[in-house]
DNA sequence: GCCGTTTTCGGCCCGACTGTTTTCAGTCG
């Protein structure tokens, strides 16, 4: 079993257990969040002695994790878990079922074995028409992964299409991981402001993708629509409007904190208090207003707010690839450079970086005319277009093309797309190998991380940050939307390490050039302020920075 | 069991919805 399903599997235990202290089960329920939410795996904070800088991981759970990953087993919990029968820590998979209720389908059933404990579940709802939990199976049975933002804005966006066709809808915002721009959505959630909260609820149960409607009451509904996602709905007045924008948007972590500051000035916070606006719900508690994409329950309500990037300080774009054919390494661009610059200039950048993959097999006579044909584009384009690279970093940090290659170039970037295991100190040095170039300027998506594909590379961060500090070497924020690769966590400690970070779309179309938005979004998850992305520079900036000698 | 700019003891976020409980427990976010 999984740590965090293991710790929950406890507090379970301990809920059914007589007179237990609840908050001993709260406990192990937060240990349990704390280790789904960390940026590092349990393990791997295990094997490097910081298991209790995990805020919800105390000495005790610690101690026992410790035996856990030791011995494979905790005594303490084997007892606590043995009072019930092992199929009851199963059903609590299906949404609906807590604790006392998987406890009385195991008696009342006898489903005592584990591994079949769901499907002996399912027969039986069939048998006694339970079909809330028939649909819950179901549902548990479909789960889908979460979603991609772009994914989750579109479908956000057809909602907010339907509901803006009621016309007691004043004002409705898209809310929970959305609205903070997390790299995945699970939950679709919504606020609406309205007088009439019957008549909105209603025409959102009536939305035409609506599967099942999972409760409706008067403040709020939830429903799932077709492909199995779940929307969240709630409605207010305007009087408390900014407060139910607050208490959705989340983090559950966040909110939580917050409310306890609320606490000790003797004041109770909740979706129902009185604030037109969040801006004034922060200001009451004598905190800065705390944009979306901060409230995750770190220390950002104990630390000063920079002013985070934003998406019209951006000027360029440098990752990005072209159909013109040197026989590349990799996939190919769909659009033409004069394309790629076309929508580039539409979205007023003042320079464009085309870093197409290196060709299979090194050619200079290919590099030569490919520069060539960047001199004939540049003659007559309004912005500036560099000709640049992206090449793979092989197994054994030799780049993939010759060193004289890069006298061509404008600049280059590197990047793993091959052999992505390997022990930590191996990839690291096979890293810095790859960047140690004048040519080359930045690392393109530094973990080779795809979201809910494949986990990413092992890096000793602070060699890597150390040597980009020591080298003007930059990191990239690859805006791709399955890639958000840096991830935010570490943009965060990139940044407070000094290092510099290019935000860009990695685009293989001209289509792909709004993804910027989301590389945006990561870095301001990441803290970051216009003077931490290199791309926020105007072009004659960007010449310095490209010219080799001037800052290497 | 966790945690600290009121605390190393004594607190611990808050409310909506469901079902069958005619006043609340269970579950969820």
């Amino acid at each position: 079993m999984e740590v965090a399903k293991k710790l929950r599997a406890v507090a379970a235990a301990l809920s059914l257990s007589e007179g237990d202290n609840k908050f001993r089960i709260i406990a192990y329920n937060r240990a349990a969040d704390a280790i789904e939410h960390a940026s590092s795996e349990v393990k791997d904070l295990w094997d490097d002695g910081k298991l209790e800088e995990l805020a919800g991981v105390g000495k005790t759970i610690a101690g026992y994790l410790d035996e856990l990953f030791r011995t494979k087993k905790v005594k303490h919990w084997q007892e606590i878990l043995s009072q019930f029968p092992e199929a009851m820590y199963e059903l609590l998979e299906i949404s609906g079922i807590g604790p006392v209720t998987a406890l009385k389908f195991c008696r009342e059933y006898g489903i005592t074995r584990k591994h079949s404990a769901i499907s002996k579940l399912e027969k039986i709802a069939k048998k006694e028409k339970m079909e809330k939990i028939l649909s819950a199976i179901t549902e548990y049975r479909n789960r889908t992964d979460r979603l991609l933002l772009d994914v989750a804005e579109r479908l956000a966006g057809d909602v907010l299409e339907w509901m803006q066709k009621c016309s007691n809808v004043e004002r409705i915002d898209s809310l929970g991981s959305l609205r903070r721009q997390a790299s995945t959505v699970g939950d679709l959630d919504f606020a609406v402001c309205t007088n009439n909260p019957k008549v909105v609820l209603d025409h959102f149960t009536k939305y035409k993708r609506v599967t099942r409607i999972i409760e409706s009451g008067d403040k709020s509904a939830s429903v799932i629509i077709s492909g199995g996602r779940e929307v969240d709905l709630m409605v207010s007045n305007k009087s408390s409007y900014g407060a139910l924008l607050q208490h959705f948007t989340g983090s559950k972590f966040h909110n939580i904190k917050l409310r306890e500051i609320a606490m000790k000035k003797n004041f109770t916070l909740s979706e129902k208090a009185e604030f037109e606006s969040e801006e004034a719900l922060y200001k009451f508690f004598g905190l800065e207003y705390i944009p979306p994409e901060l409230r995750e329950g770190l220390d950002e309500l104990e630390t000063k707010i920079p002013k985070l990037l934003e998406l019209s300080d951006i000027k360029g774009d440098l990752q990005m690839h072209s159909n013109f054919d040197i026989n590349t390494s990799h996939d190919l661009g769909q659009s033409s450079v004069e394309e790629l610059v076309d929508r580039s200039q539409e979205l007023g950048y003042e320079y464009i970086g085309v870093t197409d993959h290196n060709p299979r097999v090194p050619d200079i006579g290919l590099m030569q005319k490919r520069k060539d044909y960047f001199e004939q584009i540049n003659s007559t384009s309004v912005i500036k277009v560099f000709n640049g690279l992206e090449i793979d970093i092989k197994v054994d940090g030799r780049r993939a093309v010759p060193d004289d290659h890069l006298d061509l170039l404008d600049y280059a970037c590197v990047s793993i797309h091959s052999s992505f295991r390997g022990d930590r100190k191996t990839q690291t040095e096979r890293i810095l190998q790859g960047l140690d170039h004048p040519k080359v300027k930045f690392l393109a998506h530094p973990t080779g991380r795809l979201l809910q594909e494949r986990e990413g590379i092992e890096i000793d961060w602070d060699k890597l940050f150390d040597f980009c500090l020591r080298n003007n070497k930059w990191l990239e924020i690859d805006a791709w939307p399955n890639r958000l690769d840096l991830p935010d966590t570490q943009v965060r400690q990139a940044i407070k390490y000094g290092v510099k970070i290019v935000v860009d779309t990695d685009s293989h179309s001209a289509e792909h050039l709004r993804f910027m938005k989301y590389g945006v979004s990561v870095a301001r998850r990441g803290w970051c302020t216009k003077a931490d992305i290199i791309n926020t520079c105007k072009l004659p900036g960007i010449l310095d920075l490209l010219t080799p000698g001037k800052n290497n």
